[in-house]
DNA sequence: GCGAACCTACTCGGATATGGGATGTCCGAGTTCTCGTGG
DNA sequence: CCACGAGAACTCGGACATCCCATATCCGAGTAGGTTCGC
């Protein structure tokens, strides 16, 4: 998997912490995890080409929540980054070969049903978590997150 | 995910309906699926390796399967080829830039736990299926599957 | 003082290089079967 | 006919190239805000 889940993740839970009131450019969400700015603003135009965040070009712009974190899932961004692919790809190599004559290909690949109801479990475990749920964990655990974020977020930069 | 887990897993397949009695050389497995013979060969190695195949040097020899299809996962196919590792690392980004200095580092990462929920439930899913579940459902629907297999790979090579 | 036009700086957006890992290939060590030979 | 030994062929096992995609970077189009000029 893509190391730019990671970051559309953490960038995504920064900006849900913020509101959706102010934009923040690229340049400030690399900066607070110290990430390269042009890959990151990548990862952020797939976010917004998902419709998981919004873009305000010009100056004062910025990438903002499109919606509430509530209505987010890790599912969405994945998706929105990695791709819809499943990880396992059934080449169907059973086509090939002596057993492609056997008919037995005409109905679904045991093996390819197995792995895709492994897949399923997996996405319906990111489906069943919005961002607000992991705003609200974190919150849990470090009550002065949201306003130290956000100050650092509103102070001018260095 | 690699390409090397769909041939493992069906040359798997293919060993428990052949049994355990005739060890099955990598040209051969190969030759069924029309797949590259070195290549596979490097899997079957992996796979041997954690014991999963057990592997019969010299003539006449190849692989065959360390134990019973009802013993096998479809994790533990997956783990030797593929790797142990989860599909999502987190690289604890937090600590880099201004929040790492906020102690926040000290407790486990809210997007990382989420994410490894999400690939235990993955695990389990493919933890739950074994080789001997997989044969039984293609058996349900080929009845004669099993028997056109072995006789395939009991045949002389063409 | 007020408004408007211009200009600058800043932002996103997509087109363009680069490196590491999966993919693919090759040859050597070791074992087993086979064939020939002698008793 | 049987035992035995040398040979050959076949197998796994790991070391060696190659290609593709994730990573990383750059520059251009477009826009908002600031500035200046005129009234």
């Amino acid at each position: 998997m893509g190391e730019g889940v990671e970051w559309g993740l953490h960038c995504c839970m920064n900006l849900a912490m913020l509101g959706p009131a102010m934009a923040v450019p690229t340049v400030r969400l690399a900066g607070f995890h110290e990430l390269p700015v042009a890959y990151l603003n990548k990862q952020m135009q797939a976010l917004a080409r998902a419709g998981i965040v919004t873009s305000v070009p010009g100056r004062g712009g910025g990438f903002k929540l499109a919606r509430d974190p509530s209505k987010i899932t890790l599912m969405d961004v994945v998706v929105a980054i990695e791709g819809t692919e499943s990880a396992f790809r059934c080449t169907e190599i059973r086509a090939r070969g002596p057993a492609g004559s056997w008919g037995t290909v005409h109905a679904a690949c045991t093996i390819d049903a197995a792995m895709r109801q492994a897949d399923v479990a997996w996405r319906r475990a990111l489906a069943e978590q919005t961002l607000a749920d992991i705003v609200a964990a974190a919150q849990r655990r470090y009550p002065a997150m949201r306003d130290r974020v956000t100050a650092w977020f509103t102070t001018a930069a260095v």
